[in-house]
DNA sequence: TTGTATGCGTTATCAA
DNA sequence: TTGATAACGCATACAA
């Protein structure tokens, strides 16, 4: 076990020892009432109003309509609210107005730097619209993809963010809530995808510049419908087009960095001995893959070898700003359905 | 603008379009009950408990309690489920029973693979525990982030996971929730830290058993009290004990890749002129770091030079793993506070 | 500008 | 084993 991986492992478990305290300190004691740890008893809009002499309503308005009080009022109100201490409990107001600001969100893992950097993205817009994200790491099983979402419709969410491959999006749109699914079948709901047909397009003409005797895609399995597929597709039609030799090698690339390394690991040496002797152009699915093989290949030799160029995707920040690994810039695609929920 | 931004940009904005959509379509238009989309009535216990003629203490009881139910009466109750297509609101017994099952996270950023990784141990509890998290990205400002924590105590989150730097301790232990800290100032609440003092011993020594002619390390100012510092403190010591020529570098690491990038290929310009001829041993802070220097030299020379020698830190998974950069496996510790919450 | 009464959907208490 | 009723904390329609 490495020490990060045993870092995570202790990680896991101070989380595991804070949810038992959690169970015990604070579910156990009759601590019922929400927030109310430890016999500390909740402030609440009724005490500011007992306290003021105002109704329950005014204080309310005092947060939601505060112009309707007068300038001493207002006063007076915030300063009780100070004095008590006053809490704001949003479970209760979703529960009376029917705004969670939930959006749900499922990503399938975040070693992937493509991954962390669009959870970046979403929850960087918490600044901006207030909405807060609940997220789940999928784990490529439709039916626990299906719990999590579940879970998050218990929880009222108002829209979704879908990076996971698992639901077909049919599925996705029955719920009849707003989705975006980012670089995902996206037949029935709203999307945003690059042009992944014409970065391959891209990436495979850069390749075959750089005079490459053999050009080599590794990738995963897709179906047609699936935007990452057009990555394979411009591949071999540009291969084919241009009558370049090429081999596509569509295999499980891993669920994890470690499986991940280890795979790409062994697909560099099968191509290390089957192409001995020639200059081998490789296109990786995305930039942290090309980071890895490059890793493999400075390891193996000390150096990056001559005979091997190296070519990743997205262009995310992780990858390799050295000359042989060239940048891929596919144009974005917007995919916005106007069909809107039926009434 | 790089494709990964653009398409970051447009994922942003995707998300902006689809808070937009949640705006007009599903407050704007008096769907004011939680989950009541575009006028679908709500299924509650009350329309189960007419349907079969029980009452909803009983419907309740099949979810809470089913073993109080007859065989043949959770049967009925269950049909009646299906039939109505109940769906069920953790809002509403979240206001009844006061458990959340929230924890809040605070974060520094995702592109540092240390906290991406984290974040998915953190979320990969889920499975296990079943509690939700709501995660915010930190932004080094004291003030965002008590906002971030106000906003985190409004949903009643039963605990707390902090891995930014900005609020001390002794100010979130005040808040009296279960708390856990990684990597951070702790003197107040419980954490999980790696022996950052150790780790550095061992970097410190691995560089200077390289025959480097001077060990560099560049890091963050951190006060005493941050585990970090121990990195900082572990090199100096070992370089003096054992009189090895060494330079501390501490100085602002950036917020984001591409900064950080920029940082440390300024610092390789400066460390490259002042100690040429020499073979320079560098101490980065983290393995994603240790891997951006070595892309600059890669970039800078076409290849590793032999006058460097470059060594990191966490142990993350994406460090390079070519003999050059070593591995640092430091202890772990684990600092349970047994003060819990006075009554 | 302020107050009264009711509802949101569930769980808890007490009684039957 | 089941039910009636009162919380939970806030928002809103309506009245004043």
């Amino acid at each position: 076990m490495t020490a990060f991986q045993e870092l995570s492992f202790f990680v896991y478990n101070h989380i595991k020892s804070l949810v038992f305290y959690i169970n015990i300190h604070y579910h156990k004691h009759n601590y019922i009432s929400v927030g109310n740890y430890h016999g500390q008893k909740n402030i609440t809009f009724n005490d500011i109003a007992k306290y003021t002499g105002f109704s329950k309503t005014t204080v309310s308005r005092y947060f939601n309509n505060p112009d309707s009080l007068t300038l001493k009022n207002q006063q007076i109100i915030s300063d009780a609210l100070d004095k008590l201490n006053y809490q704001e409990n949003k479970v209760a107001r979703i529960l009376a107005n029917g705004k969670t600001e939930f959006i749900g969100v499922i990503i399938p893992n975040l070693y992937l730097h493509y991954y962390s950097e669009m959870l970046n993205q979403i929850l960087k817009t918490y600044d901006t619209y207030g909405y807060k994200f609940l997220v789940f790491t999928g784990d490529d099983h439709k039916s626990t993809e299906r719990k999590y979402i579940q879970e998050l419709l218990s929880y009222k969410i108002e829209g979704m963010v879908i990076l996971s491959h698992t639901i077909p999006s049919r599925e996705l749109a029955s719920y009849n809530l707003p989705i975006v699914m980012i670089e995902r079948e996206d037949q029935f709901v709203s999307s945003v995808n690059t042009d992944n047909y014409m970065g391959a397009v891209q990436a495979t003409s850069l390749l075959a510049k750089t005079g490459a005797d053999i050009l080599i895609h590794i990738n995963a399995e897709f179906s047609p419908q699936v935007p990452s597929y057009g990555r394979i597709k411009g591949f071999s039609d540009i291969c084919e087009e241009y009558q370049i030799p090429h081999e596509l090698i569509l295999t499980d690339t891993g669920r994890s960095y470690e499986e991940s390394s280890l795979i790409l690991k062994d697909l560099l040496e099968i191509v290390d001995s089957k192409y001995q002797g020639k200059t081998k152009g490789i296109f990786l699915p995305n930039d942290t893959f090309a980071n890895i093989m490059l890793n493999h290949l400075i390891q193996k030799y000390g150096q990056l070898p001559d005979d091997y160029k190296i070519i990743g995707f997205d262009d995310s920040p992780v990858s390799m700003s050295s000359e042989p690994v060239h940048k891929i810039i596919p144009p974005i695609l917007i995919n916005r359905k106007t069909t809107e929920p039926s009434h």
